[in-house]
RNA sequence: GGCCCCAUCGUAUAGCCUGGUCUAGUACACUGGCUUUUCAAGCCAAGAACACCGGUUCAAAUCCGGUUGGGGCCA
């Protein structure tokens, strides 16, 4: 289980390559972002390059918003690439449909060399095959029924234009090679039967594709997901077969469900822009996905991406595969939420309210805005919360039951002698000054103020009701349900100073009516 | 089914390589409390794990073997 620590003689260059046939996967982002750091922060010192290679030789599903749309996910989530797929020419292009040329340069070299040759069985046969292999208790492995067909026969097969396909010649050896993350690992290639790499000359299949590619552009650590494991030996065989150095390998451990089933759309959000959509930040989403896995060795886990630059290290990396725990998620998102500068905040929060038809331009002030997400910052854990938190700012109209209004055991005659005692001549109940006797022009309207004052009215009313004292609830309660419509909400202090005096006292005589 | 990978509180993990300092640490979640008009936030506290069996050793979460369980790949 010895992880060797080599010395690099060529630069570090890792690469993420996604297929741009769906959403960006948050596999996928998780993927890119260790392939970054580890760019960033090579294990030998200096700077590497990351990549960005467009997987996209499945030309039927393949569509370009999908590749519009992983960059634009890794971007928000400021993971930057060096080279690709528009960028940095050097090892273009790096879209592998763009790369035709190529594989067919090293197919043609493969043949020439009789280390792959074409396959005519039908899907159907080698069902069949498989199928009564296993029943046999063995390995499903492709039997060899096309490795030695005469010149003739391919011809004529040809010609009649069978359907083929091209498979490689795999080698019947033990593959080892030492993972950066699990130690030496070792396979029987005996056991995998020749591996169909190309439909045909002009359209490589993946492992051929990824071979070819990496090697082409010289990438020097091919750090991806578990999953890819057994994937491995085929692809170091056709390394050898090729001429090319195997790169050094990492295996990420998996992202799972709750029942630690590999991550899937099934059970919940899979796509990075769901998470993006719904107002999870890049750096909590970021630090979120690195502690899934990874960590420091130390109990800090608070990470900015730059930080992560410094002391991100594959040594440090989990081989058991990490639920991914939107609960934790959640954590992390109000977190910095909480932390975020409130201008920064408001300009993050507005797309939101102007999508749920609350912030209609120029009827809120950019103060105010401020001040009613200061108000409910706490509450959210993402940014969409903002707009079920703080609706009621927004309203002209509030609807609620009346028996929300109600604290404890009061009747509708206390609830309303309690909001009576909030406007300007509910003073004639009491000497103490009321909410209505503010006054906003004289700087009086601020929550300060208003919390003096209704704290004195809460005590007076208590006195009058006869209710305890400390409880403060008779008065306060009904006030702020009145004021926000709802059964949680920041405190009557808080949403009256960020209404005003005038929507306030309207607010009470609405409540009052109610009653 | 074959092959490969993995295994510490519910979750993410520290500790494992270099056995003793581990009556196993931290964070989230949960529970209780403080604060409080409410919900949050904040603060405090409590509960909660070395999968199992064997071996090595004076001593094992840590090293070795096996079992069990989970996962991935192969179509």
């Amino acid at each position: 289980m010895k992880k060797e620590t080599k010395k690099l003689d060529r630069e570090v260059r890792t690469r993420i390559a996604p297929s741009p046939t769906g959403p960006a996967h948050i596999g996928t982002a998780r993927t890119a972002l260790f392939n970054y750091l580890f760019a960033k922060n090579p294990p030998g010192g200096g700077k590497g390059k990351f990549i960005l290679r467009i997987e996209d030789t499945d030309k039927e599903r393949s569509l370009q918003k999908w590749t519009d749309e992983v960059i634009e996910q890794l971007k928000w989530l400021g993971i930057e690439w060096d080279e690709g797929p528009d960028i940095g020419g050097t090892f273009g292009p790096y879209k592998q449909s763009q790369r035709a040329e190529i594989y067919k340069k090293y197919l043609e070299k493969l043949f020439t060399e009789d280390k792959a040759y074409y396959c005519f069985c039908t899907e159907e046969e080698l069902e069949n095959k498989r199928q009564e292999q296993m029943s046999r208790g063995l390995a499903p492995k492709y039997d060899g029924a096309c490795t030695r067909l005469s010149a003739e026969i391919i011809k004529k097969n040809l010609t009649e234009k069978k359907p083929s396909v091209i498979r490689f010649r795999v080698e019947n050896k033990k593959i080892k090679f030492n993972d950066l993350i699990r130690g030496d690992v070792e396979f029987d290639a005996g056991l995998l039967g020749d591996v169909v790499i190309a439909k045909n000359f002009e359209n490589p299949l993946y492992h051929f594709a990824v071979v070819v590619d990496d090697f082409e552009m010289k990438i020097s650590h091919v750090i991806r997901g578990e999953e890819h494991l057994s994937n491995t030996p085929r692809q170091i065989l056709l390394q050898k077969a090729l001429g090319f150095n195997t790169p050094i390998y990492a295996h990420l451990p998996l992202m799972l469900n709750m029942d630690k089933s590999k991550m899937s759309k099934r059970q919940g959000d899979v796509a990075v822009s769901d998470y993006h959509n719904n107002g999870y930040l890049p750096e909590a989403l970021i630090n979120f996905m690195v502690l899934l896995g990874w960590n420091p060795g130390t109990e800090k886990e608070i990470f900015s991406l730059s930080q992560l630059k410094k002391e991100f290290s594959v040594e440090k990396v989990q081989k058991a595969g990490a639920i991914f725990n939107v609960t934790r998620l959640d954590f992390l998102n109000g977190f910095y939420i909480r932390e975020k500068d409130i201008k920064k905040l408001a300009e993050l929060c507005k797309p939101y309210l102007k999508e749920a038809g609350l912030l209609i331009t120029g009827q809120v002030s950019e103060n105010t805005l401020e001040k009613i997400i200061e108000v409910s910052k706490t509450r959210m854990k993402k940014l969409l919360d903002i707009v079920e938190l703080s609706d009621f700012f927004f309203k002209e109209n509030l609807s609620f039951d009346k028996n929300l209004l109600k604290w404890s055991k009061m009747e509708d005659t206390d609830v309303k002698e309690a909001l009576l005692l909030c406007l300007p001549d509910g003073r004639q109940a009491t000497n103490k000054k009321s909410l209505g006797d503010l006054n906003p022009k004289k700087g009086e309207w601020t929550v300060q103020k208003i919390k003096e004052v209704l704290e004195d009215a809460a005590v007076e009313f208590n006195k009058q009701k006869n209710y305890p004292g400390k409880n403060r609830g008779f008065l306060l309660w009904p006030l702020r349900v009145a004021l926000s419509g709802k059964q949680f909400s920041p405190s009557p202090f808080e949403i009256a100073e960020i209404l005003g005096r005038e929507k306030t006292l309207e607010r009470i005589n609405e409540a009052i009516k109610l009653l």
